[in-house]
RNA sequence: GGGCCUGUGGUGUAGCGGUUAACAUGCCUGCCUGUCACGCAGGAGAUCGCGGGUUCGAUUCCCGUCAGGCCCGCCA
């Protein structure tokens, strides 16, 4: 090692009576007058450095200008330290070097937060000043765990004989999907590139050009507004292969993820990854992403209650709506009437004009809408929802895409209120039979739900110019804990129903030629049925950091209304610099700088 | 585009219609030869995010604005 010995967690006892050069971060001096410790740090960890007369005088001045983050280079004897002054806190705490020569590298101001794990600082504060923070333990490890991570999958990926591709960052804007990142180009007036929200049709093109199997670690971006799990630019393991069944992809997927999980946790997960088609999905648990570490599913209670007095039921049901139950088994007397009637307001946000609710006793059902019930339908209610006596009864009833969220998001919010999700675990779910698009009332056509290029299933295929909406597609997502990991489908490889699919969604002829034409021209040529996935990176880091942001886990990311502090992106830009791509700002004030 | 929450020394918090704006930590100075969140003594450090309004008086109440966070819409 060129410049010292040894990482700092590598001074242990097997290394006692050797000299050592370290280098590294002043954590913490200890000034007692006559001896000073200085915990030194570096990305290995730390280790204790003791300067004292009966060392070498010197060394004890120096010792005493360090402050906190001091970059310092010294040299000395590792030393066994005394029973009564072992430090148990740190693996190195046995030991200690007695330094007899310290170079400061470099001084530091005092910093604007603290160097620890777990701190709770201003988020504009820790990014202004990312590489501070990213100079944090916990930092350091989860940036570690990622690497860990890539490395593992493009070693996966490479046994399986895929190869790593690059495709262009600048590119065309297409119609469908997420709002592009322009780039104007000087060289051609008025025109611009887009910066890729994925890499879909190069990767399929690459199938064209028979490398059969592709993959990339690549970054995508999406000009939509945040989310703690979204982020303007973020990294995706973009695969595609040809000849590959879903069968395939799948063993090779929870392969993967199996493997990742080994080796990053130490967990072994269980193999098949469960399996729920979109529509169990939903009616089960509200969602295309269920978080499946715990119960609490939702109850179909329509055909029940479709002749109701209860007039919000009957109504739902007769307009084509649904009513879906939650039973929070034993919580009857838990919440309050005050909680319960702030749910209301809970699910409000997802569109529910109310949310019934009934606690369950021995003989009867209590709560403001019992009386409606007659005794047949509570009969009915309560085995269909397992009641007993103690437990709390919700109910949603509108239309089902109302009733799924809302009722989703409550399910999610009394798991994790009442302690219901286990953190050590770790569900792998495969959603499969997605919608292949669906009905836009803003833009007033059909929308495809994953994108214009998703293989319709072959046994609906004839329902694509009758009732669209019912088609399925050879679509997939991973979901892992709730959160989606990752979504993939089989591709359309023949031209004829690649224009089906387009005139499918409202693009005429000219428009799909216009804008996919060196699509269209590439089925043509032979082209091989394929298929793939697409990862989030950062998501799937963040849930193996156990953490609850994306940012944590992306070195320098943007705040939720996507700029960054550090660098103060976006910014304006010159006169100049417009006038040569020949750009005008209009409208509303230039900010003041 | 909409909703909710937050904004007080460097950092994290407390506070209240009239205060010398409090506490912890960090920082500076001094003392200290076994500390490890060292300790002890002393000190510096805040126009209470910004603008306007109400009021005799606003850090405190109201409106706006900016910044940050979370959510809905949006995101194949």
């Amino acid at each position: 090692m060129i410049g010292r010995t040894n990482y700092c967690n590598e001074i242990t006892e097997a290394m006692i009576g050797e000299r050592v050069q370290l280098k590294g971060w002043a954590r913490t001096r200890r000034d007692l007058g006559q001896v000073i410790f200085i915990d030194l740090r570096d990305r290995s960890g730390i280790v204790q450095t003791v300067y004292s007369p009966e060392i070498n005088e010197t060394a004890l001045e120096t010792a005493d200008r360090v402050r906190s983050e001091y970059v310092i280079d010294v040299t000395g004897v590792v030393v066994k330290r005394d029973p009564e002054t072992i430090n148990e806190n740190l693996t190195t705490g046995t030991v200690e070097v007695q330094i007899d020569e310290i170079h400061i590298l470099s001084d530091s101001k005092p910093l604007p937060f603290p160097m620890e794990e777990n701190i709770e600082v201003a988020e504009d504060v820790r990014l202004r000043y990312r590489y501070l923070d990213l100079r944090r333990p916990d930092m350091q490890e989860t940036f570690k765990l990622r690497h860990r991570t890539t490395k593992l999958i493009r070693d996966i990926l490479d046994e399986q004989s895929f190869l790593e591709l690059e495709t262009p960052m600048l590119t065309k804007s297409t119609p469908e999907g997420a709002r592009d990142y322009l780039v104007p180009s000087r060289v051609h007036h008025g025109e611009f590139f887009a910066l890729p929200q994925s890499p879909q049709l190069f990767k399929q093109m690459l199938m064209v050009s028979g490398f059969e199997r592709y993959y990339q670690i690549v970054r995508c971006f999406r000009d939509e507004d945040l989310r703690a799990d979204r982020q303007p630019e973020f990294t995706q393991v973009d695969i595609e292969a040809s000849f590959m069944h879903r069968e395939d992809l799948f063993e090779m997927m929870e392969d993967m993820m199996t493997r990742i999980l080994e080796e990053t946790h130490g967990v072994s997960v269980e193999r098949p990854f469960q399996r729920l088609t979109y529509d169990e999905a939903m009616n089960r648990y509200g969602s295309d992403k269920p978080d499946t570490r715990f119960g609490l599913e939702l109850v179909e209670l329509s055909h029940i209650v479709e002749n109701s007095d209860f007039k919000v039921f009957r109504e739902a049901v007769q307009n084509g709506g649904i009513v879906k139950g939650l039973n929070l088994k034993g919580k009857a007397d838990v919440m309050s009437r005050k909680e319960i009637d702030d749910l209301a307001e809970f699910v409000a946000v997802y569109g529910a004009k109310g949310l019934a609710w009934l606690k369950v006793e021995e003989e009867a059902l209590k709560g403001p809408i019992a009386k409606f019930f007659s005794e047949e339908e509570t009969t009915a209610v309560r085995e269909a929802m397992g009641a007993e006596a103690g437990d709390l009864l919700f109910f949603g009833a509108d239309k089902k895409q109302v009733v799924y969220d809302a009722m989703g998001a409550l399910r999610l919010k009394f798991g994790r209120d009442f302690n219901m999700i286990d953190d050590a675990k770790f569900n792998f779910l495969w959603v499969t039979e997605f919608p292949l698009m669906e009905y836009d009332e803003d833009a007033d056509r059909y929308v495809a739900m994953h994108h214009p290029f998703t293989r319709p299933m072959e046994e609906d295929m004839d329902k694509l110019d009758t009732a669209p909406e019912e088609v399925r597609a050879e679509a997939y997502d991973l979901v892992l804990n709730g959160y989606e990991l990752g979504g993939g489908s089989q591709r359309i490889y023949e031209r004829p129903l690649q224009e089906k699919m387009f005139s499918a969604l409202g693009f005429s002829d000219e428009e799909a030629r216009e804008q996919f034409s060196f699509l269209l021209d590439a089925f043509e040529y032979g082209t091989p049925p394929h298929g793939g996935i697409a990862l989030g990176l950062d998501r799937l880091i963040m849930i193996l950091a156990n953490r609850s942001n994306l940012r944590d886990t992306i070195a320098f990311p943007k705040t939720a209304s996507a700029s960054c502090p550090l660098t103060g992106a976006p910014g304006e830009v010159s006169d100049a610099q417009l006038q040569e791509l020949n750009l005008k700002i209009t409208g509303g004030e230039k900010k003041e700088e």
